[in-house]
DNA sequence: CCTATCGTTCTATGTTCGTCGAACATCGAA
DNA sequence: TTCGATGTTCGACGAACATAGAACGATAGG
């Protein structure tokens, strides 16, 4: 499958990235994107079913968050760094109040 | 009335607050907030109806992001200092990137 | 007391969300 | 080509949300 279509820099609107992290998983998601640069899918096998997962997946991509990378039948997200420049320290920010948890 | 609750410092979670300020009305009353310090609720009339402001008001108190005051049949919102010592420059560095709004 | 004002709560409606299972699509390997 | 692994999409469900109108409650002023 052709890869995933991202929002453009432009399009990234700021309520839709609070959105995005305002849930658990999906900060979750990003906390360990942050501290690793790059992750498989299936560093985040967190007791929920794949196609939640992947329904996050998809909420974080289209608000700019992360970006989706597919090689062969394994899919690799990162954050992506044009939300840094958009945002600068947004996302850093709001990960150092994230305290404590196990992804 | 009584005064409404507010949630204890130590009962305000991160993802709540996001989730409070991920709306663009909400965002829009905090903004005003953060600039002019209290504001009467009159302040806000911005096209919606009293219920829907009221209900949006009640969402940022319990999150924990606003403080709630009655003062005869007058209320006045502001933002919660506890909020600023539990996640410091947490709300200044997402109002620092809203851009374009009319309240 | 009566009334107007102001805000809350209730009720209702339609939308979005989080979750899952099932079906599908893609790719690598046998 | 067939199979297995890996994600994506679809359909469905209950829960939560945004919105508005109506009813209610408290207060200030007459």
């Amino acid at each position: 499958m052709v890869q995933l279509g991202h929002p453009k820099v432009q399009e990234i609107v700021l309520t839709d990235v609070l959105h995005a992290l305002s849930d658990p998983v999906r900060l979750s998601i990003v906390a360990d994107l942050a501290e690793t640069g790059e992750l498989g899918w299936s560093a985040f096998d967190c007791g929920i079913a794949n196609s939640t997962l992947s329904h996050h997946m998809k909420v974080l991509r289209l608000a700019g968050v992360i970006n989706h990378r597919k090689d062969g039948t394994r899919c690799f997200v990162s954050l992506r760094p044009e939300l840094e420049k958009k945002f600068p320290g947004l996302v850093a920010s709001i990960l150092r109040f994230r305290k404590g948890k196990a992804s």
